[in-house]
DNA sequence: CACCTACGTTTTGTTTTGGAACTTATGACA
DNA sequence: TGTCATAAGTTCCAAAACAAAACGTAGGTG
C-alpha cells in the first residue's frame, strides 16, 4: 500500500497519518507551535533539506493544515501559519513532547 | 539530517519521532491499541509489506515500545505486546483518531 | 554595479520502500 | 508416509523517496 492510498482508509488514524504521518511534517508542526513561520526558520530548525521542506509545506497547505500568507509584497515573501485545523493537532505533539522527555533521554551530545 | 540522528536531538518531540515518526510504525501502534498482536494481523490490517513490518517491529522492540513474546513453543511463534512505555502513546493516537474523524472525511470508496 | 536576503527549484547519486516469491518449523489430514 | 496449511519472518529487484549542494528569482542595500 502506498502513502497516498491511506487518505481513503476506513480508519481515521490512517487518514490523519496520510497528512502528518512522517517525521518531517510533524517537525514542521512542532516549529509552528513554537512560533516559527518562515521557510528559512523551518529549514534551519529542523535540519531537513529545502527540497523536502518545500514539498511538505505545499502538502500541508493543500490539506488545510497551514496557510500560505504573503507577508511582504516587495519583494514577494510568503510564510506559513497554522489554521484552526492545524491548531487542533497541537495536543498530539504535546503528548509526544512529554513522552520524549520521559522515555527518550539524550544519549550523545545534542546538536542544534 | 537522517532519521537516526534524530534520536539525540535537543527537542523531545524529535526524539519521540525518531521512534514513532513514520506512518507504518504508528499504524502498528494503532493495531496494538485495537488488541492485535500477531505479525499476520498487523500485515493484513495495515496493508504494509511484510518486509517493512518486520523492520518496524524490530525497532519498536529495541526501543522498548513493544515486547516480543513467545506465545507458542512448538512451533515457536512470537507476537508483540505493548509495554507501559508503548501504552503511554495511546493518547496521541486518540487525538489523531478524533482529528481524522473531524477533518479527513473519506472521499472515495474505503478499502478494508 | 556587486552583493545580500529569502523562498524556493533543479540536479545527481544514495537509501528506503513496494511487491512478490521464498524459507523454516510444525501440525493436521488422509 | 506424503501433501497441505499456518505463521513468522527473509530475500530479491525495480521504483520511489531522500540528502546534499548548486542554482534561480526578485528585489533591497552599500
Amino acid at each position: 500500500m502506498k502513502w497516498s492510498e491511506l487518505s481513503d482508509n476506513w480508519c481515521p488514524v490512517a487518514r490523519t497519518l496520510s497528512v502528518v504521518g512522517d517525521r518531517w511534517t510533524l517537525l514542521i508542526l512542532r516549529d509552528c507551535y513554537l512560533g516559527k513561520s518562515k521557510f528559512e526558520e523551518f529549514a534551519e530548525s529542523s535540519g531537513m533539506t529545502r527540497h523536502i521542506l518545500a514539498e511538505r509545506l505545499k502538502r500541508l497547505v493543500e490539506e488545510g493544515v497551514l496557510e500560505r500568507r504573503l507577508y511582504s509584497s516587495a519583494p514577494k515573501r510568503y510564510d506559513y501559519v497554522l489554521t484552526e485545523k492545524g491548531e487542533e493537532l497541537r495536543p498530539a505533539l504535546k503528548i509526544m513532547k512529554d513522552w520524549g522527555r520521559k522515555h527518550m533521554p539524550v544519549r550523545r551530545e545534542a546538536k542544534a
